[in-house]
DNA sequence: CATCTTGTTACGTT
DNA sequence: AAACGTAACAAGAT
């Protein structure tokens, strides 16, 4: 579920534990969420810390702690973050929980392909170094973009703009919901779309992220009247531009959703004769 | 019971 | 070496 402005909203569901000190740590240990970290050091070395600020970056989040402890987290497909009352107890989903003096601050996540990542340092992580720029920052330059897409010239611009080394933050719906836009076919290669189209592409990418950020990140509210999103898993959707019904396929191991009429594979125009 | 899922990554092939 | 396609991961919803 979560793309750019659904991590901005979880990782503001915490803001609440800012400047408060970690009592203690409740985790469900053996999850997959936390393959790869010293699990033990990490539970030894959070109670005690205080929650001083934190970061998303694509659908990755970042929450500093002092003593130079650093959480990294990720939601997955199913993570959510919320605060409960400092009374609260742990469910089954509730894989790790941070206790605080009047908040207790939960990660769950049913299906467990988010992660949790932990460093100790005076400066940020590893992980969080040479981040790509994030679609909504001006470090995003339609000549990056380019270069991205031509870098990956056979892959269908749907799956390019999956990657996250290249679009950090986005993901299926919004993915769809850009190419609708740029009235892109998404399943052309990301060499063939045209020079004019690719300026779309990147204009929409931008009003995309920035339209999810603005409507879902600060209540989870839907993007407005209008988008692709509100038709796009309905059974019959319909082009919300021109009616046709959409079509759904697999691209790029994803189930995509597009207009066949206003989404069309660019072909070369015939010469009108004279 | 079968099939679907808003994400990532390991692995094999080109 | 880099790009690309696919299976796998886990569990709930339909």
């Amino acid at each position: 579920m979560p793309e750019l402005a659904e991590v901005e909203y979880y990782r503001k569901q915490w803001d609440c534990g800012l400047g408060q000190t970690i009592t203690a740590i409740r985790v469900h240990a053996k999850k997959r969420i936390f393959r790869g970290i010293a699990l033990t050091q990490f539970m030894e070395s959070l109670p005690g810390a205080v929650l001083l600020a934190s970061e998303a970056h694509g659908k990755r989040m970042l929450f500093r702690f002092s003593n130079h402890l650093w959480l990294g987290l990720h939601l997955g497909m199913t993570g959510k973050l919320r605060a409960e009352s400092p009374r609260f107890k742990p469910a089954k989903h509730d894989h790790l929980v941070l206790c605080q003096k009047s908040k207790t601050l939960v990660f769950s996540d049913p299906r467990l392909f988010g992660r949790v990542l932990f460093h100790q340092g005076s400066s940020k992580p590893d992980w969080w170094s040479n981040l790509p720029p994030s679609p909504i920052s001006a470090g995003f330059t339609f000549g990056r973009m380019q270069a991205y897409l031509s870098r990956h010239r056979n892959l269908p611009v749907k799956a390019a703009l999956l990657r996250q080394d290249g679009f950090p933050g986005i993901g299926n719906w919004m993915a769809d919901e850009i190419l609708w836009r740029a009235k892109l076919d998404p399943r052309i290669p990301s060499h063939s779309v045209p020079q004019a189209h690719l300026r779309m592409l990147w204009r929409m990418i931008g009003f995309v992220c920035r339209g999810a950020m603005k409507s879902i990140s600060p209540a989870f509210a839907d993007p407005p009247p209008g988008w692709l999103f509100h038709a796009r898993w309905r059974k019959g959707g319909q082009c919300p531009t021109d009616g046709a019904p959409l079509i759904r396929d697999t691209i790029g191991g994803r189930t995509t959703v597009w207009c066949p009429k206003c989404q069309r594979k660019t072909r070369v125009r015939k010469e009108i004769p004279s």
